[in-house]
RNA sequence: AGAGACAGCCAGACGGUUGCGUGGGACUUGUUCCUACGAGGAAAGUCCGAGCACCACAGAGCAAGAGUGCAGGAUAACGUCCUGUGAAGGCGACUUUAAGGAAAGUGCAACAGAAAUAUACCGCAGCGCAAGCUGUAAGGGUGGAAAUGCAGGGUAAGAGCCUACACACGCUUUGGUGACAACGCGUGCAUGUAAACCCCACUCGGUGCAAGAACUGAGACCAAAUGCCUGCUCGGCAUCUCGACAUAUUCGCUAGAGACUGUUGGUAACAACAGCCGUAGAAAGAUAACCGUCCAAUACAGAACUCGGCUUACAGACUGAACUCUUACA
RNA sequence: GGCGGCGUAGCUUAGAUGGUUAUAGCGGCCGGUUCAUACCCGGCAGGUCGUUGGUUCGAAUCCGACCGCCGCUA
């Protein structure tokens, strides 16, 4: 994922958590708001409750994995903020399931 | 064959599709292409020690505080490591060990017990009609601890009162660099606690890469005051106000007390020399996602300035020296 | 990344510096009072003192290691 596509500041997120409406299903919720950018933009947020580094690591790369494959079929105008729920296990084909889902739910992917 | 003891190493491999960070190169100069490299033995906990940076060059004196604590050595240094000594544990190979001082002083030791740093309750023996007095510390009982234990002699009964053995302390000699050990002689000096205060010896300035440096607009100002250098005395350093940006950018940022191999010295930790190898450096944070094959099966776990240790977590596989005990056979 | 602090009953806590008996309030249970409830009165239960080793005759307290939680830091 190329480094324009992603949310980088504190204050990005903060605005974010701040003017969002919100999905969710059983997996993730999903945040988004409208930009003044050109591009869309997509953070993850991860919280301790996860494990440690290493699982935390792991579970953003497979998020991360699975918005990629609808990078190219983002709306504009948007940044997006994933969170994870907290679930024993997460395998690839159910994070690949719910980011479209909830995508498509938002009118976030053409 | 079984059960152990010691030292060390590895931490999945290969292939495919789609991707990420840094360096280098190319050109059509940018959301481009090519190429090289890209987490650990603990990266963890942050418990010690250093480098480095700023505070003056890390300082001078006093006070306070903190740490370390058998000996010798290693090391840049250490609270680490090595080799030993003593002690404790184990049949043994071997392991563990915060291991100075209680005769400098102070404090504390509940309950029990006659008595807790001091003593005589029961008892034993002598004297006495008896009450009791005297001698005693064998035996009883309490306790973590009660005049060193045990055997014999001795005695009215007893007692290091005497003797042998053991234990503790002191001294001489011998050995050892030393901790200490051995032999001999003397003594039996009344408890424990210093991870209680303390004494002795040695060590320690503070803050930490969010350290710190560079760049940026306008105005005021040159000596008072303030702040900092953990307390005080010296000695020294810095400087203000408003605004803008919006928490940025660049540097610090990775070659270092470096790894590997060999030789030499050393019991060893380690050192010297020679050869040879390689270079993570991000900033919401890269090193991956998915699939296939092999395999009985992959644990603990993710760099954030850098090293040396310690501590803790950890599936499985392997190696070395040929070390110990038990059983069987020759 | 760095620095610092706190864990005692269901909840809030005392005791820790200075070692030997764990304390109080709220809450819970039982009884009394009342026609009944509350208030009130009396009683009772409830603790591996975060975990685990060590020092000591003896550890909530002293020392070490670990676990969890919280705060500060341009």
């Amino acid at each position: 994922m190329k480094s324009i596509y992603r949310l980088k500041k504190n204050y990005q997120y903060n605005y974010v958590y701040k003017h969002a409406k919100s999905l969710s299903d059983k997996n993730f919720v999903l945040l988004y708001c409208t930009s003044n950018q050109k591009q869309s933009k997509v953070g993850f947020s991860i919280s301790k409750k996860f494990g440690h580094a290493v699982a935390r690591n792991r579970l953003r790369r497979q998020l991360k994995a699975a918005v990629m494959q609808y990078a190219a079929r983002l709306v504009p105008n948007f940044n997006i903020v994933f969170i994870p729920r907290l679930q024993d296990k997460y395998l690839f084909s159910d994070v690949i399931a719910s980011v479209e889902k909830l995508l498509t739910k938002a009118g976030l992917i053409k």
